[in-house]
DNA sequence: TCCGAGCATAAGCGACCCTTGGGGATGGGC
DNA sequence: GCCCATCCCCAAGGGTCGCTTATGCTCGGA
């Protein structure tokens, strides 16, 4: 039904037999039988409409319409072979983007560590940051804003419906554990580990939205609501408000990792608490390499 | 044996799918069932080696390799649509070039008025013409410097084998006869017709090598050799030649029909003798179009 | 909850393409 | 002048590819 067009294939043909001046010598360039370019020119004469090159005696030479096809042909193949460079460059890793949405302190730990070691092996991949909260880079992640989506989630959180990623590929990457900080002269400073509970009648200091929903419901489980004095979603002035003993606060390990935490003191907290943080891509570009590639890196980075 | 190439079917559909942005959408517009795009697309992700599309629920997006094969397949399928329309355009006689060789006495008469009726059915052929007499004019075409040469041919000779041509399509034009010519004061002015063995006497004027050759030849046979004084293969020379009494001539009456007879008169010959005019060409040239067409009105312009 | 739209999959079938084998013509070598 | 190698065309066979029909599934919207 969709005959009659000129293919690439004739046009590769026709290319062998102009440059070779032969049938036979184009089969072999080719890699086929002397036939199978003889039909091959039938066929592409009999969508031109006229002959495209002259039989005299040994020689093979072009008319009007052979060399006007060949002149076309020489900027379509060379079109084509780009663009299967091209494809092919982003299909092996040398070339290509990814966008990549993380949290603040996925950003700060995982992801430079995971890039430094993706630039390493694949240097031509390039990955772009943004930064936002998982409830927004989900959505950016569906919207077609990025490829990856680096997340958390609360596993006892039953707010969220458990079923909300169900349509994505989910790798898991670490489970981070929630720790207190308290001021360095605080009564629990050395204690080590603290139950929750005892820390009721503290002034706290949340961290991001869904920290913060998550940290209350933790605290009600525990049969207490926290007197929350201070919100932010920076961590280093989670740190610094702990450190002036302003309050005391409880932060994933993860956004300590590359914190300073003078003045403040960390320790296990009771009930031990944990979030989840994973990488999220679609289905698709899941099997995109270079976002493998990165979900790998990313992985790799975690394990350490 | 040569799969794994892109072809641009693939790219057609690619890019029908990311213009409408569905399988079905494109699958109308390509006219073809909705499960041919899908199984094209699949074909195309497996060459490509990287998933170039992701359906996200409702929509369908593009890749970073799907971005990068539409954006060349833009350029590539404008340039196989320009080479399909050259192509068709030559084919369908609104461009194309037609090499023509002639003898003198052709170009002066059958040409200019086939190629005017060439240039007012179709303007975008193009015809160039270029003098040459037969032996080097067949020469010319056989070697490609030329699609159509114009010829002719004295039957009677036998020096050059009659299957010379034999390989050659042979297009009949006319039989162009011969007839004498002498200066007004001759004897035989008058005569209306006159036996060549009765010129013997005269001095010759010849035309072009070939010409003489036959004359010669012509002559023996009637029992004589002529005694040529002056040889040119320029008719209007020949004709001053004969106008100022320096001899007489047996020229083409096509010869004659461009040139200005002044001091000199035509008459018949005995025996009857002419020359066969054709247009010669090489079977594959014979099926272009606009050979076909040039050849045509050529054959058209002998009838007159 | 039903319904329409859209994509995926499987089976069937036709077309296409390549291969093999043989024939004819051309041009060079002895 | 003859032989032979090369090259192209032709015909037939087989395998693959691509398109279609039919079916099932998912997703949104009424």
């Amino acid at each position: 039904m969709l005959g009659g067009m000129i293919e690439a294939r004739h046009l590769r043909v026709l290319r062998a037999v102009a440059a070779t001046g032969s049938f036979s010598a184009a089969a072999r360039e080719l890699g086929c039988t002397q036939p199978a370019v003889s039909q091959q020119m039938k066929v592409l004469e009999g969508a031109a409409g006229t002959p495209l090159l002259i039989r005299s005696g040994r020689e093979m030479r072009l008319t009007e319409a052979g060399r006007a096809l060949v002149r076309h042909a020489t900027g379509i193949l060379a079109g084509l072979t780009a663009a299967e460079e091209e494809v092919a460059a982003i299909a092996g890793l040398r070339a290509g983007r990814v966008r990549l949405v993380s949290f603040p302190s996925g950003s700060s730990t995982l992801v430079p560590m995971a890039l430094a070691e993706l630039r390493a092996a694949h240097p031509g991949t390039r990955v772009s940051l943004v930064e936002a909260e998982p409830p927004g880079s989900v959505e950016m992640l569906r919207s077609g804003d990025c490829e990856i989506a680096l997340a958390f989630r609360y596993p006892q959180m039953g707010e969220e419906a458990s079923g909300e990623w169900d349509d994505l590929v989910l790798r898991p990457l670490l489970n981070d554990r929630l720790v207190g900080v308290v001021p360095e002269g605080h009564k629990f400073a050395g204690a080590g580990a603290v139950g929750i509970a005892e820390l009721a009648g503290e002034p706290w200091i949340a961290g991001c939205p869904r920290c913060r929903g998550h940290l209350v419901e933790v605290c009600e489980s525990e049969g207490f609501t926290p007197r929350i004095d201070f919100a932010t979603d920076d961590y280093p002035t989670v740190i610094g408000l702990v450190g002036a003993g302003l309050g005391v606060a409880v932060l994933p390990e993860l956004a300590l990792e590359s914190v300073r935490t003078k003045g403040a003191t960390t320790l296990e907290v009771e009930p031990a608490v944990r979030r989840e943080v994973v990488a999220l891509t679609l289905p698709d570009l899941a099997r995109v390499p270079a976002v493998a590639a990165t979900l790998d890196r990313l992985e790799q980075a975690a394990r350490r």
